[in-house]
DNA sequence: TCTCCAAATTGACCGTCGGTCCACTTACGT
DNA sequence: ACGTAAGTGGACCGACGGTCAATTTGGAGA
């Protein structure tokens, strides 16, 4: 009977994970995110991955299906601590702030990560199953749109939400980043919030959610 | 003397080309044309747009150099009309009307044509060349920067421009498309350039270049 | 501790694609 | 008609993402 249930919650739950498999998972994890941080997104193979973690490329497919399993997977590792502190962290970026002053705090947020994972950011772009399907993007963009209706349910949240996700874009966030101007797109962010919602605070140096 | 002159403007025009050569470019920007047209972007590879052109591989390659090339080209073509009709074309997308005014037109026609040739801008975003320096982009940002700083000195022209043209990436109108919802993004933008420059007159149905 | 099998690993292999190269053909000025 | 610069085509190349069958291995149960 207690067998049961545990077999139960471990096909319920994802398959167990074997030690070997687990050690290999955080190596190509590991090498990927290196090797991304430190060439440009395309020019990085999965067969180069592989070998700087020391698996055969058979891993890492058997592993993460496709090159675009691999960086999505990456990307939710970073963007998981952005979702947690949204959704329950302290304000301005979690719950008790007022809309305005929470939409400028998570658009900081996102910028922050974005800025740090530039060449990630870019591949998962440019990754064949369009962002917009994906989860990261889905669930940044119910939150941003959430935050808009509440303050202003006139307006076409969904959409505008859309807009301000898409200047997020990493071509623009690099082409602003190789002139040491991200402070720039976030003055003028957090202005274009006000204009939409009206003042929201200015929210202070930045809240800093850490990605890794 | 009179030789040396024509000589002069030959090699200061583009290369004379010789006939088979302007038969077969066209041929070749037609078929490309027609199979972007019917298929994803991703999925027309050169050698069967060579194919449905009638002409080699290489051929292609001698032409348009690249990949890219033949997009940027085909891309160049589709936006020549819309760049004419802006320079000098009747109000309110030429010269004389209100900024406000002129920059609703000119997002109009912008997305008039993406919605046109979306597997072509696609594939332009995705060209490993980053569109940000396509030509195309940057008269499209002089453009757009020029008219909000006319309206609004104060405000970061230049970054608005960008984050206007940006919600005008293929995947927005892509899925905006699909649902047969283009109209929305027109007058969402349009509310926000209101909010922006201040009220611009509405612009009548469309101004409608034609761009093929 | 031993047995055993599902899970994991691997790298040779495959098909495709963008791009190159060069021997061959052809348009066109003279 | 001729000479040649321009144009052409397709075999070829290297790289890449992805597959697979043969082999190894972790770890649960006896």
């Amino acid at each position: 009977m207690d067998r049961w249930f545990i077999c139960q919650r471990v096909a319920m739950a994802e398959r167990i994970e074997r030690a070997d498999a687990a050690r290999n998972r955080s190596a190509i994890l590991r090498a990927a995110e290196r090797l991304f941080a430190e060439r440009e997104a395309e020019g990085v193979s999965i067969e180069e991955i592989a070998r700087a973690a020391g698996v055969g490329k058979g891993t890492v497919f058997h592993r993460f299906g496709s090159r675009s399993g691999l960086i999505r997977e990456l990307l939710a590792e970073r963007s998981h601590a952005l979702e947690e502190s949204t959704r329950s962290g302290p304000p301005p970026l979690g719950p008790g702030a007022i809309p305005a002053a929470r939409l400028n705090a998570f658009l900081d947020a996102v910028i922050a990560m974005a800025t740090r994972n530039i060449a990630l950011m870019a591949a998962y772009e440019r990754s064949e199953d369009g962002r917009q399907e994906a989860a990261m993007y889905q669930t940044w963009h119910r939150h941003v749109s959430a935050l808009i209706t509440s303050a202003r349910p006139d307006l076409d949240a969904e959409l505008l939400a859309h807009i301000l996700l898409g200047s997020l874009h990493s071509d623009l966030v690099l082409h602003l980043l190789r002139r040491g101007e991200t402070s720039r797109l976030r003055s003028t962010l957090h202005q274009l919030v006000e204009t939409l919602l009206g003042p929201g605070g200015a929210a202070p140096p930045s809240p800093e959610v850490s990605d890794r």
